[in-house]
DNA sequence: GCACTGACCGTTTTT
DNA sequence: CGGTCAGTGC
């Protein structure tokens, strides 16, 4: 089976039993031996069922599954699970989260969700934005939660004032969430862990349910995803993880590159593989990868062979501004897209920062090249995706709490922001719900009569529809409740202009039609199913990256987007210290150097024939055109890093000292 | 409830 | 520069 792996391939997929490392370099055909891995376990005996692969993203489980469903052809009726953290987290604690005082369908709240938890637990404590913003507080939140540390803990350990009113926030912000019977995506981990850890019988129970465990991405696991693994195969030791620590760019969100340069004493009897052939790039772009890579201190010492020998020698190019640079890019794509040897996603352009595209965008719609850009704003991001899955929760629990307030008065229903004020204090001076006082009507006679008439109402529609749903399906009522509330009219009375109209209504249908083929496919489709499945698991309606891609245009996209993709053409945009590395990542430490220089590996190791690095003499910023200088990682690629200008250490020109006196404290 | 204004701020992003 | 958000006045 599979003569044409090479010898180091070939260990890493027949080491069957026990603890197994596969350091897999930068375009070593990693994806193609984890799935040949799982074949060869299930060729051998075990049971499709018993093995567990967890992936980083949704997008690579499900490639996963593909992948390993074609190699392994239709013929079984039990399949390995391929899943991420996440998914795997859900999975247990629906079975066992009711001793941890949570109801077993407990509400998982998004990103959106979490900020106006925080915006609001902000207001009750009086933190003006100037000193701890929500964003700053949810960041500290999900780093504690990492640490596996709760709200007491937190504030034991803080240091700073701004530490201490996180703290304070946190507590509140757990509670919240208590409350709403709901967790976050840490949550998922934690709770996950703290189930694992302190009961016996759950460990034992759970990391019996599979033989084989495959952790893809092993460099990106942050504390409580290693504690997870930990746990879960600690009794058989059939462990594989697979990754490269040399790609690791999500230190910054709680990403440990130790998990995967400790693994061999953390499990004694490991085998360590490694992939250091390189499959994808030409010679000359691999040596550049490896000059680079080599000034970062702490990291498995490999180099990657190319299978690839020649070449065409890097570029470096330098221009007077942004301008220039995104001129001289795009016509230089524009040539050879009109040699017609390359299709329009043979390219692509990378960058550190999302201000970067802007100069490239504009380029790219004048000479009338297409082009996708990746990111951006998230499909759940937009206001009305964003409202429709507020009522949808609400139909899956009225104690939701942060979508009931949402939409509360959305579109406007005559419940203004004072009565929602006074439900509120109510529902804490009762402990209870915003759901439970509105449905009690002797809760509402403080309450003036329209505004009693108005809340019934609002009452009615909600449980009607959640009546329906016994009834009818769920598009159905979805639907109707849609009309109901007329929000159409709503978008057309807040925007004037025709193409927004449209393409904002166009956002509700693609939701309506989502759950239209959730429930098509779904044996025992129920809303708070869809939900689950949207936001966890492998199925994904709004992937527009999938699509944009089919959409054959030049790639715009950050470098933290590009990993595990690859182009025959690459361009890496603004290689200027300040940019890459990022200056707030120079103002930090030496590891936060280290993980740019990866981030600058990465975007290097994805280009198989051609890549070229640009610089722009001076930036826009801010609205000021600024000097830059090329970035150190450009001379360390060359070999020639003494030449770098230090902007880290040396004071370098006297700085303009920005008028820094009477900006704050202005509220 | 809403349109308007001015202050403020500026990395990467998945689940 | 350009987007977001809180505050203001109707």
């Amino acid at each position: 089976m599979h003569e044409d792996l090479n010898p180091e391939q070939r260990k890493a997929v027949q080491t069957l039993s026990g603890p197994l490392l596969v350091l897999a370099g930068a375009g070593s055909g990693k994806t193609r031996v984890v799935t040949i891995r799982i074949a060869e376990l299930i060729q051998r005996g075990v049971t499709p069922s018993r093995i567990l692969a967890v992936t980083f993203t949704k997008k690579a489980a499900v490639e996963m599954q593909e992948r390993v469903s074609a190699l392994l052809g239709t013929r079984l009726q039990d399949r390995p699970v391929v899943s991420t953290f996440h998914a795997h987290c859900v999975r247990i604690l629906r079975r066992h989260i009711r001793r941890l005082g949570y109801p077993e369908r407990f509400a998982i709240y998004d990103r959106g969700d979490q900020e106006s938890i925080a915006r609001s637990v902000l207001r009750e404590i009086k933190v003006p934005g100037s000193l701890l913003r929500p964003g700053d507080l949810l960041f500290l939140i999900s780093r504690w939660k990492t640490m596996c540390l709760r709200p007491d803990a937190a504030a034991s350990l803080a240091q700073t004032d701004k530490e201490h009113l996180a703290a304070m926030a946190y507590r509140r912000y757990q509670n919240t969430l208590k409350v709403a019977g709901a967790v976050d995506f840490d949550d998922l981990l934690l709770l996950t862990e703290q189930l694992l850890e302190t009961d016996a019988e759950v460990r034992r129970d759970e990391a019996a349910r599979f033989d084989h465990l495959l952790i893809d991405e092993y460099q990106d696991t942050n504390g409580s995803q290693y504690r997870i693994v930990r746990a879960l195969a600690r009794d058989h030791q059939n462990l594989c993880v697979v990754g490269d620590d040399d790609q690791s760019i999500y230190g910054w969100r709680g990403a440990e590159v130790q998990h995967i340069l400790r693994f061999a004493e953390d499990w004694p009897e490991t085998t360590v593989v490694r992939l250091e052939h390189n499959y994808r790039s030409t010679a000359a772009i691999l040596e550049r990868a490896n000059q680079l890579i080599s000034y970062n201190k702490m990291r498995y010492d490999k180099v990657l062979r190319p299978a690839r020998p020649g070449g065409e020698n890097p570029k470096i190019e330098q221009f007077a501004n942004e301008t220039a640079e995104a001129k001289s890019v795009v016509s230089e794509i524009k040539r050879f897209l009109d040699s017609r040897e390359w299709e329009p996603n043979d390219f692509a352009i990378l960058f550190r920062t999302n201000e970067q595209p802007r100069a490239f965008e504009t380029e790219l719609r004048r000479l009338k090249l297409p082009y996708v850009l990746i990111g951006g704003m998230s499909f759940f991001d937009r206001k009305e995706v964003r409202d429709v899955f507020a009522y949808l929760k609400l139909l899956a629990s009225p104690q939701d709490e942060v979508s009931l307030l949402r939409i509360i008065n959305r579109p406007p229903r005559g419940i203004p922001q004072g009565v929602v004020q006074r439900l509120t204090d109510k529902a804490v001076s009762n402990s209870t719900t915003v759901w439970n006082v509105m449905t009690q009507r002797e809760n509402l006679g403080m309450l003036p009569g329209p505004k009693q008439a108005a809340i019934e109402t609002f009452v009615a529609l909600i449980n009607r529809a959640r009546a329906d749903l016994k009834t009818k399906s769920i598009v159905e009522v979805v639907r109707t409740l849609i009309s109901n509330i007329q929000y159409q009219s709503e978008i057309d009375r807040q925007y004037d202009d025709p193409n927004e109209r449209e393409s904002r209504w166009n956002v509700v249908e693609e939701v309506v039609n989502a759950i239209g083929v959730y429930e098509k496919e779904s044996r025992k489709p129920t809303v708070s199913g869809f939900l689950d499945e949207i936001l966890l698991s492998q199925r994904d309606f709004s992937d527009e990256k999938e699509n944009q891609l089919k959409r054959n245009g030049i790639v715009l996209m950050t470098l933290h987007s590009a990993k595990g993709l690859e182009f025959p053409h690459v361009y890496m945009v603004g290689m200027e210290e300040g940019l890459l590395p990022h200056h707030r990542s120079i103002k930090a430490t030496d590891d936060a150097i280290d993980e740019e220089r990866r981030l600058c590996y990465v975007g290097v190791t994805r280009a198989e024939e051609r890549l070229t690095l640009t610089m722009a003499l001076t930036r826009m910023k801010w609205g000021k055109p600024r000097e830059t200088s090329p970035s150190r990682f450009l001379f360390e690629m060359i070999g020639q890093a003494d030449k770098a200008t230090d902007t880290r250490k040396s004071p370098g020109p006297p700085r303009r000292q920005k008028q820094s006196a009477p900006r704050r404290h202005k509220r």
